[in-house]
DNA sequence: GCCAACGTTGGC
DNA sequence: GCCAACGTTGGC
């Protein structure tokens, strides 16, 4: 069992949409980064535990707990001439981009990222790090339990 | 809106 | 294969 952070734009996909549809899976899609695609087509396991960590919004942070519900498969918008995740260089026989599904655990209290920044504990964290830009990033089993612990 | 950091592209 | 230019991310 491995543990993820998953950096989403609440604009697009928020917390709150994943607690409308209780039980059901979302599509992870638009990741555009190969590591963050490696990450999801070569490490992840059904099962592995997710930090849904809301960014590119007024108050950054982690907003829940979701864990991953598939294998990675290819991601349709890369297809998609209308979407903006439109890949053209991607081909359907050898597509470029994949994904996971993942699904919800749990809402839980808002931890800004402020508030990470403070604890001594996940100082090293890697999206804490300066110049993180990845919008997956590896979670050690300490820091999981200490934010979970703190949530 | 700014800017630091990083990834990608493309000319050579 | 190098590297400058450019684009994107994402916090502030």
């Amino acid at each position: 069992m491995q543990f993820w952070l998953m950096k989403s734009e609440p604009d697009d996909v928020s917390i709150d949409d994943l607690a409308a549809r209780p039980g059901q899976t979302v599509p992870w899609y638009g990741v555009r980064n190969y590591q963050a695609r490696n990450f999801m087509r070569d490490a992840m396991q059904i099962g592995d535990r997710v930090l849904f960590y809301h960014s590119g919004c007024e108050v950054p942070g982690i907003a829940g707990l979701a864990e991953v519900a598939s294998g990675p498969y290819p991601d349709a918008s890369q297809f998609d001439p209308a979407s903006p995740y439109f890949d053209a260089k991607a081909r359907q026989e050898e597509p470029r981009w994949l994904l996971v599904d993942v699904k919800l655990v749990k809402k839980t209290r808002f931890m800004p990222l402020t508030e990470m920044r403070g604890y001594a504990g996940l100082e090293e964290m890697r999206v804490l790090q300066r110049g993180n830009r990845l919008s997956i990033t590896p979670v050690t089993p300490f820091e999981w339990q200490f934010i979970t612990e703190h949530l």
